[in-house]
DNA sequence: TGCTAATATTTCGTACAACAAATATAATCA
DNA sequence: TGATTATATTTGTTGTACGAAATATTAGCA
């Protein structure tokens, strides 16, 4: 029965991060941003850091490649970003926002900054350096780099 | 400035528990569990409270009626699972395990917590509950229970 | 130079997440 | 009783996750 102590830790880690997502969403949704969670990380990320490939973007955002991929076509549905290949390799895609895409980014910042920042009240300074510490130890235990 | 602390604590979290929910597939697909790690939660959480309607089993493990249900489809596809509609409520359908279920859950039981295990090796026993304390407070602060 | 291996991206198939709408049934109340 | 409301489930749609395979291009080596 020491087992389901780690099936409940599992479950409680899975069940915060739906939630805070969700809650994040159900925000976005409430300020008629016409934009998702996952693709607001994607345009933010490359706003900090223009001009990525799309193999370094997924690695920076944690996104597989494919996932990516789909992200990237639905926004440049939505104008925000471009492909350019890349000049002398041309498997390459560099991505970089439209003007569009970062005045998005300018006027959400700190709309999102708010949004974010409810999840955390009621925590000290000692909770937040816990609880980086420890998901990223347990992150690294799982990140099995031979 | 202060503001992307917030979001870091936020991506910290999302890459987490998908790194713990990613490690448990692939130790699922390596071991030749024919079974997701969503699925594998449902026939649990069934095993150990047999003969919930399908709205109870939805909210003890976090799943929306639509996706618990999809998930149903797949657990009746695979014969571990069977809907019995309730005999004098027949809006309602209660769910049980087949023989095939039960067998699974109790052959994959302790290699699944053996899996779980991993995640949280190093860690304290002040981490673990400080881990607890720290996560349910997030949930509850996303939580608008009015 | 020509062939093979490596790399970046996309396509494909399956599964999960969330919400809205549809369906079926039950409960309530005029 | 009949109409309305509430409840449990399913269906539809969009978006994300991820592995495998396909495609295109480049790099390395005989």
């Amino acid at each position: 029965m020491q087992d389901e102590k780690f099936n409940r830790y599992s479950f409680i880690l899975e069940r915060t991060a739906k939630k805070v997502k969700q809650f994040a969403q159900n925000s976005f949704t409430d300020n008629d941003f016409d934009i998702t969670v996952d693709q607001w990380t994607i345009i933010k990320t490359l706003y900090e850091n223009d001009d990525l490939l799309q193999k370094e973007l997924a690695e920076k955002c944690c996104k597989d490649q494919p996932t990516l991929t789909r992200i990237v076509d639905l926004l440049i549905k939505k104008g925000l970003t471009e492909r350019v290949v890349h000049p002398s390799d041309r498997r390459s895609i560099y991505l970089h926002l439209t003007d569009e895409g970062r005045k998005k980014v300018e006027a959400y910042s700190p709309i999102v900054a708010s949004i974010r920042m409810k999840a955390w009240e009621n925590l000290t300074d000692e909770d937040f350096s816990a609880f980086t510490r420890i998901l990223e130890k347990i992150y690294n235990n799982l990140s099995n780099k031979i």
